[in-house]
DNA sequence: GGCGGCATCACATCATTATGCGAGGCGGCG
DNA sequence: CGCCGCCTCGCATAATGATGTGATGCCGCC
C-alpha cells in the first residue's frame, strides 16, 4: 500500500493549530509532519519535512501565507498547498490563485470537510468553497480579456460609489447623512445595497475591499 | 422567503431533458420555466422565460453551449449559467470559464448534487467538480508580484500592528478575540491604544489609514 | 403601462463599537 | 527601587452599525 499523505500545517493561532493537529494526527492515512506558527523557515521546512500537502493560513505575522505559498511553489511546485482563511477576500483569492494555490478553504470549514479536502487535493482536485469558486471564475474575464478603462465598479450605482468613498474617508452614517443632506435611513439603505453588491457585512470589510480594488 | 428560483434547461438529449425536467419540476423552491432542445432562440428565450439559473448542455447541435452561454451573458449577465458536460475537456473548460460560466458540472452528477448546485449558484457560489476546479486554477497565469516592502514604524507595538492587520481583514472584535485567544476586553484595550496612536476614532478610519500608509 | 433599478425615507430590533475608569503582572531602565 | 510601556482583563454606558420589512416617486424599457 502507499505511504500516508504527509501534511504540514502553518497556522499562527495556537488553538486552531492544536485542533488541526489533533484532527489530522488522529486520521489514518495522514501523517502530520509538522504544525508551525509561522513560515519564516519555509525554505528549510519543506525539504526537511517533505510534506505532500501544506495547509497554509493566509494571515500570519512575519511572512504571510501568500508569500509562503510563493516560496513553496518556487522550490517545490509539486507540493500541494491549500490556503486557509477567514474571509473570502477577492484580492487575496486572486493573489493566492496567481501564486499557484491548489485549494482555498474557510477556517470555519467543518473537520470532515477539511479531511475530504486533503483527499481531494491529493486526488488532483482543487477544494474550495462555492463562493470562492465563484470569485475565481469571475477573475477570469479580467486577465484574459483586454480590458478597457475604468470599470469594475462592481455594479455599484453612482450614489453607492459616492457613499462608499465617504466610508473610506472615515465618515460615519450620521456624517454622510448630514454631508449629503439625506436622511440617516437613506444612508442605511445605500450601505445595505453596497454590502450586498460587494458581498461584505461590515464597514471595515467594505472599506478594505474598496481600497484594495480601487473602487475609489 | 422569496419567489421560487426559475430554472431553464437546454439539453438536446430528450431522455436527459425529460429526467432533468422531472427532477427540477418536482422540487419545491424551484420553478422549471422551460426545457429546450437547442438554443437557437436563446436571445428571445431568456427575456421571455426570465430564468434565474440556466442549465446548459455544452454539446448541442446548431448553436453549442459555449456560444449559447456567451449570448446569454451578453444580454443578461445576471442570469447564472451552469454548464453540463460529459467530459472534463480542458479546452472546453477554458472556453466556458472565459465566457462567464457560473458553474461546471458533469452530466453524471447525481440528482441530489445537481439540486445542491442550483442552490449554490443562487447563493453566489460556483458549483464545479474538484477536477474541474483544479483545471481552472491551472489556467491562471503565474506573473503577479507587485506589493510593497516592509516598514511601518508607526510606533505601534507588535501586538497592535497584528490586531490592526486583522481589522483590515474585516475581523470584528469578537473574531479577533477568538482568533487570538484573548478576551474581548483586551481587544478593546488594544484598539483604544491603536486609535490613540493613529489619531482616529473608528475602525474604518483606522483601516483606511492602515491601508494607505502601508501599515500592513 | 407594467416592471425593474435607483434614490429616498421610516420604523424596529439586535449586535457591535466607542470610551471612560480601573487593575494586576511583566520586563526594561536609570 | 520606582517609573513606564505593554499585554491582559472587567464593568458600564452611550453611540453606532447591521438587518429586516415596507413604502413612495422617478425613469427607462420593452
Amino acid at each position: 500500500m502507499e505511504a500516508a499523505t504527509r501534511v504540514l500545517i502553518y497556522e499562527d493561532n495556537p488553538d486552531l493549530r492544536l485542533s488541526l493537529s489533533h484532527l489530522l494526527g488522529g486520521t489514518p492515512g495522514l501523517e502530520l509532519v509538522g504544525a508551525l506558527g509561522n513560515c519564516q523557515q519555509v525554505e528549510t521546512d519543506i525539504p526537511r519535512l517533505k510534506p505532500d500537502v501544506v495547509l497554509m493560513d493566509i494571515d500570519m505575522p512575519g511572512i504571510n501565507g501568500i508569500e509562503g505559498l510563493k516560496r513553496i511553489k518556487a522550490s517545490q511546485p509539486k507540493v500541494s498547498v491549500v490556503m486557509l482563511t477567514v474571509f473570502e477576500d477577492n484580492d487575496r483569492v486572486f493573489q493566492a490563485v496567481c501564486a499557484g494555490a491548489d485549494g482555498y478553504l474557510l477556517k470555519k470549514t467543518p473537520p470532515a470537510k477539511l479531511l475530504d479536502a486533503i483527499g481531494e487535493v491529493r486526488a488532483g482536485g482543487a477544494p474550495m468553497t462555492p463562493a470562492i469558486a465563484r470569485q475565481v471564475l469571475r477573475l477570469f474575464p479580467k486577465p484574459a480579456a483586454p480590458r478597457q478603462q475604468e470599470d469594475s465598479p462592481a455594479n455599484l450605482s453612482a450614489r453607492e460609489q459616492e457613499i462608499l468613498g465617504l466610508l473610506v474617508e472615515g465618515y460615519s452614517y450620521k456624517m454622510i447623512a448630514h454631508d449629503r443632506g439625506i436622511s440617516l435611513d437613506t444612508v442605511r439603505s445605500h450601505i445595505k445595497k453596497i454590502y450586498e453588491k460587494l458581498h461584505v457585512r461590515s464597514m471595515t470589510e467594505a472599506v478594505s475591499k474598496a481600497l484594495r480594488q480601487g473602487l475609489t
